[in-house]
DNA sequence: TGTACATCAGTGAACGCGCGTTCACTGATGTAC
DNA sequence: TGTACATCAGTGAACGCGCGTTCACTGATGTAC
């Protein structure tokens, strides 16, 4: 029975937005606690549910990763659009880059999941929302960006190659053995350029 | 390596050579079930040999992943000198880049294991023998085949360059997503060519 | 060469744990009349 | 406007499972004498 509670404090019976509060719980516990950890149990603990609460909302532990996942893509395309619009045309491929890896940098445990979920089904996961694929994101930018200077092939693979780029120098990026090259280097942005400079990111084909 | 021993029919008590039995039967495990299924227990089951049988070699778990790990790099590494040997010179770093790729491709749930663990640890593991790490084996190679071209910062971020396109494309060419585009290309092999074509992968310093 | 014995490398049962999922339930909400 | 009632969205206990690890044990092996 519930306290009759005159106070502010009570805590409803019906939450209001469980769903979204999952999804927000889940990344938290991925960002605290690494991907190890992200049990469905866990995800109700951390929103203070109960743990058949997300059944309520997610058939099973699967559609909350998938789910996950989609939520990480829509912030990545809305990192690379900001990314994009304060770029102003100028370097478009080189921002979208930075903004990719910068991303991937500071949701690593997300980007994981991200990544994993995208591996293991057609595509990025839907979630049912009308949300975008970063990767065609990305080569419409090109597209748009190199107006007609590339085959719509050209693209398609540039797109690719950007994105093998992106992923690559992100995860890298983690390795703590190259620490002391990036101190050298004068810090982390210096580091993701250099390495950047020296992939050929911006092909020869718009040198 | 080592002469193995002759197998005989009869299971003795003594298994023998458990140890490299059970690196065996763990790279055997993730490969057929993935690295979900990769626990201690299972190794041991593969191996067929008691659940407490593995302690007696590897102090917990994380020793044991550890040591699949390095015996992951160990055979990267023996792959990569066969390429770089049948390259004889030429195209130095898309002999390293491709026959990188393959492997990762070959052993995507090995592969999965050994960045893990080159991740959490400072650099990659070494299990106690002496194995060579494939980064420095990569900046050594590059470093012999550009002769002085190159200056020692630039050999470094080279050589990150390098297998930061290598990851990324041994990672992104297992999306599903891409299947029509390979087949219209005419194959796994000119797909690969034609991405690490567009990344500039042969940077500029030698093109 | 034979033997006592320490050491090595297995066995198999047991432990506590957190997990995903199910279940009967109940409180809260929306709606038809 | 008030009320009956279906539906929604929670609870909390319970389940079976596989896991990592420990334990007392035992069979096999190597060695000193």
């Amino acid at each position: 029975m519930k306290p009759e509670a005159v106070l502010v404090e009570s805590k409803p019976y019906h939450h209001g937005d469980l769903r979204r509060a999952l999804l927000r719980a889940a990344i938290d516990v991925l960002e605290r606690e690494g991907s190890s950890a992200l049990s469905l149990r866990a995800v109700a603990r951390e929103a203070g549910v109960s743990p058949a609460a997300p059944y309520h909302h997610f058939k099973d532990k699967s559609e909350l990763l998938g789910a996950v996942a989609a939520e990480g893509f829509e912030r990545l395309r809305v990192a690379i659009a900001a990314a994009l619009d304060a770029a102003r045309g100028q370097d478009v491929r080189s921002a979208m880059g930075l903004a990719y890896v910068e991303f991937a940098r500071a949701n690593p445990a997300l980007y994981r999941v991200m990544w994993e979920s995208a591996r293991n089904s057609e595509g990025v996961p839907n979630d049912g929302r009308d949300i975008g694929d970063p990767f065609e994101f990305v080569r419409d930018s090109l597209r748009e960006a190199t107006q007609g200077r590339l085959s719509e092939l050209d693209i398609q693979l540039t797109a690719i190659a950007s994105w093998c780029a992106a992923h690559g120098l992100a995860e890298i990026s983690t390795f703590i053995q190259f620490a002391p090259l990036k101190e050298a280097m004068g810090g982390e942005q210096a580091f993701l350029k250099a390495v950047l400079d020296h992939m050929g990111f911006v092909t020869r084909h718009d040198g």
